[in-house]
DNA sequence: ACGTGGCATTGCAACGTTGCAAACTGGGTA
DNA sequence: TACCCAGTTTGCAACGTTGCAATGCCACGT
């Protein structure tokens, strides 16, 4: 019993196969009689549209990529969700890939060699450079997470890093610290985030008349939990310790967190410490995170809208869309 | 400029669509002379298949979904990230689908009435009962994951969910404690899981002759940090509060962490604690969560082998398959 | 009685691909 | 020389849907 296509609707309902395609997709334009004896055999038979043949037909699918480093980062894991259900608010659906940050990857999904026919592309990059994504935007339209400004062809959502990034490490400044380190610095990579947040620590730095200090500049090679422990445990063993961090992303910073704990380092009275990204799980660490919280949602919701409206007119110029952030202050550095 | 399609290729290789669809599918079939020719003009003019007009003519697209609650619990975002993996082994992309905990949700998802498509579907049911799971296995084959055994027509993939409860209830007896609390019972849901937990729970502590409280039987919302708060705040304001907890979940731990680190409770000398799931957070804690570990990466892939042998032979009976599981000792709850 | 216009329904073709079976090629064999 | 076979290549049709344009129908106004 191979599955009911139009056809078989149209012979029992006793109209043409076309009827049943505007019962479908246009039921207003059907008499009402019409409409719902085709309608009664729909549900009768179990007709569901195939998706293959409406896209083929339509030359479009209503599927959009969302490819990012790894799904199970926890921002990436609720950025996801928001996409989902932004993308479900306008018929899309998603389909999930990781590079695992492996620039090749992430070179083979832009041009669509796993691309599996999908009619836009949000993506999230870990290693190329934005001129490179700009290069490479092909067969569907991208838009990008995050990197900086001036992208050139591609359209860009993102929060201010850099402003974001100064005003973290304002607040530690403002809260009497004077030897913050920063956590997440990854020269190995051309990605431009981790760039722009340490270059607003520095410009914060600056205008507190502080001095950079490469010994506080620490690179990772990732940004998981582990590598905020050997960071911290880094840092820890320095001659002269920071009395704050500003960790590049809350998980460094959780990591942050646990290597201060099992050295009886305090946090925040020995050190203050804050995050980047806002997950849920640095609201209930203990001490909660103080952390950077861009408006995900929104994120989400933009580049969506810019995606649609790019999918609509592709030769739109490049655009450069700022999403909000907002520092949520909590306990691992108050005020 | 439209996609390059089949013909175009032909036509500038001088051969027929026919061979250039052969250079592509089969191209041991292709005399090498003719498969370089035709190649080069492939990359040249950087044709890509039609995915969609493939899966019309092959009848299936190498796309499965992935029915899930919500893609940023850690939970199911680590597993999700096992079965994009274990997909992509395959040849296959995913695509997900939120449910939100939703039976409505759940039943139209599973209907296909969003069924993009999909040749098969991974379904983590949550409201939705076995019995009605199975009937509802329409269009494309299900896995279901979790639940307990014996679903009836519906492939299963799962640990020992009762099992594990006790191992982890036993080693809470056998570190000395008495009073141990359950949380995360569920009791407005038809979901099987939390109910298979507490049964495991329940004989451990009737195997060492203890008898079952109701005060320390949790019921919860949902299994967010936040639900574990409050579970906890409940459990240390008994007038007799518990000396260890079992959550059913480590999100759930986690927040009954926090609750306890807010009181001045200490973790593990005052209340012991235990989770479920092993999330990458839990590791990290402070103290580290001791926690019943799932083998995901093992359930991701017999999830998606099992549903490739249905999807090769609809008319197989339904299977229940079991994934390890083992007891991580961490410091919440050390020997 | 006839034309007009609006509404409802229809047939045809095409989207790009692949299964099938037939057709062609060249060299080897009876 | 006629024939056959294996190795290559090809044409045709079909997957299920929808855009387009045309048709049929009926009530209405003149």
């Amino acid at each position: 019993m191979t599955r009911a296509n139009l056809r078989d609707v149209a012979e029992r309902a006793g109209v043409s196969v076309r009827t049943v395609s505007n019962v479908v997709n246009a039921p207003e334009v059907v008499a009402a009689a019409t409409r719902e004896r085709v309608q009664r055999v729909i549900d009768e038979i179990g007709y569901r549209p195939n998706i293959a043949a409406r896209q083929l037909r339509r030359g479009r699918g209503d599927v959009i990529g969302l490819v990012v480093p790894e799904i199970d980062s926890p921002y990436f894991a609720e950025l996801a969700a928001h996409v989902v259900r932004a993308a479900e608010e306008l018929g899309w659906t998603v389909l999930v890939e990781q590079t695992d940050g492996d620039p090749d990857r992430e070179r083979d999904l832009l041009d669509g060699a796993r691309g599996h026919g999908v009619d836009g592309v949000v993506f999230s990059p870990w290693a190329l450079t934005p001129a490179e994504v700009s290069r490479r935007a092909g067969a569907p339209p991208v838009v990008v997470l995050g990197e900086q400004a001036g992208s050139g062809h591609v359209d860009r959502v993102a929060i201010d890093n850099r402003a974001a990034a100064r005003e973290a490490t304002a607040h530690l400044l403002a809260g009497g610290r004077r030897r913050i380190a920063a956590v997440g610095i990854q020269p190995h990579l051309s990605n431009q985030t981790a760039g722009q947040r340490l270059a607003g620590y520095r410009e914060a730095l600056a205008a507190a008349g502080l001095a950079a200090d490469d010994a506080l500049e620490v690179p990772v090679d990732r940004l998981h939990h582990a590598d905020g422990v050997e960071a911290m445990a880094g840092l820890l063993a320095l001659p002269e310790p920071p009395d704050a961090v500003f960790c590049f992303t809350d998980q460094l910073a959780l990591g942050a967190l646990r290597a201060c704990a099992v050295r009886g380092v305090r946090v925040p009275d020995d050190v203050a410490l804050v995050g980047f990204d806002d997950i849920e799980a640095g609201r209930y660490a203990v001490p909660a995170l103080t952390t950077v919280a861009p408006d995900k949602e929104r994120l989400a919701e933009l580049a969506l809208a810019t995606l649609a409206e790019r999918m609509a007119d592709r030769s739109l110029p490049g655009r450069d869309l700022l999403v909000p952030h907002a520092l949520v202050v909590r306990e691992s550095a108050p005020t």
